[in-house]
DNA sequence: TTGCCACATTACTATTTAGTTATATGTCAA
DNA sequence: TTGACATATAACTAAATAGTAATGTGGCAA
């Protein structure tokens, strides 16, 4: 995967998926999934976000097939694709761990 | 990593290096990168992007931490920070593979 | 049916941002 | 110095998008 050279296919791919993942309030989102299972109030309940704005963020996290929905009656349940994605959240959080200690060590040796 | 429950800063500084890689210009520079150090006129001539394009996207690449910049008399070379930016998109593109396959095995269900 | 509820969608505003053109900065050579 | 070159920055336009308020849609209960 990832190869050498990536058709403009493949880069307008990847970059739509990244810039779901580009925006604080879907990554809220995500993360309120990793618990359970939720309805869209439930999640407008839980981020703080308006309804019509939490409805569209997980439409956008769905067509990135990052979530899926499951209708249930009057309900609309939302849920993890698979939790995937937080293995790439580790991966760039490790990132700016590292990012973090550079910095300090930067201002220590500055000092 | 990746705690469970994220602040609101850790979700902005995520979000912010996720956005940085949710542009194609800014993974097509990424890419030629990966094949070695360039200087900016090597990727608008390898990437057919305009100047100062470039240098914007390189500017942001680097304060997110994926690029760093040498000096070297009238030039300026950029070079991937580290390639742990391709680990995240091996991982992306795993995702993008899998549900091609699922979409090709559901045209053929439904058929 | 009627009304209510959960969610989706539309229409709109404000903000952000990609891209471009023109200009500024800075380095080297003559 | 002057001029040429590489890069950065500023100013701007056009497009994308986050957020919101209002409305639409569909299922359930009475």
């Amino acid at each position: 995967m990832a190869p050498k050279v990536m058709t403009p296919a493949l880069l307008d791919q990847l970059a739509e998926r990244f810039k779901a993942l580009g925006e604080p309030a879907r990554l809220q989102l995500l993360s309120a999934l990793r618990q359970r299972e939720q309805t869209v109030s439930q999640l407008v309940q839980s981020t703080g976000l308006g309804q019509a704005n939490v409805s569209k963020h997980l439409q956008l996290l769905c067509s990135a097939g990052f979530i899926a929905r499951r209708r249930a009656g009057i309900f609309a349940f939302y849920t993890l694709a698979d939790d995937g994605v937080f293995a790439l959240c580790d991966l760039m959080c490790g990132r700016i761990e590292r990012s973090h200690r550079e910095q300090r060590a930067a201002l220590k040796l500055a000092r």
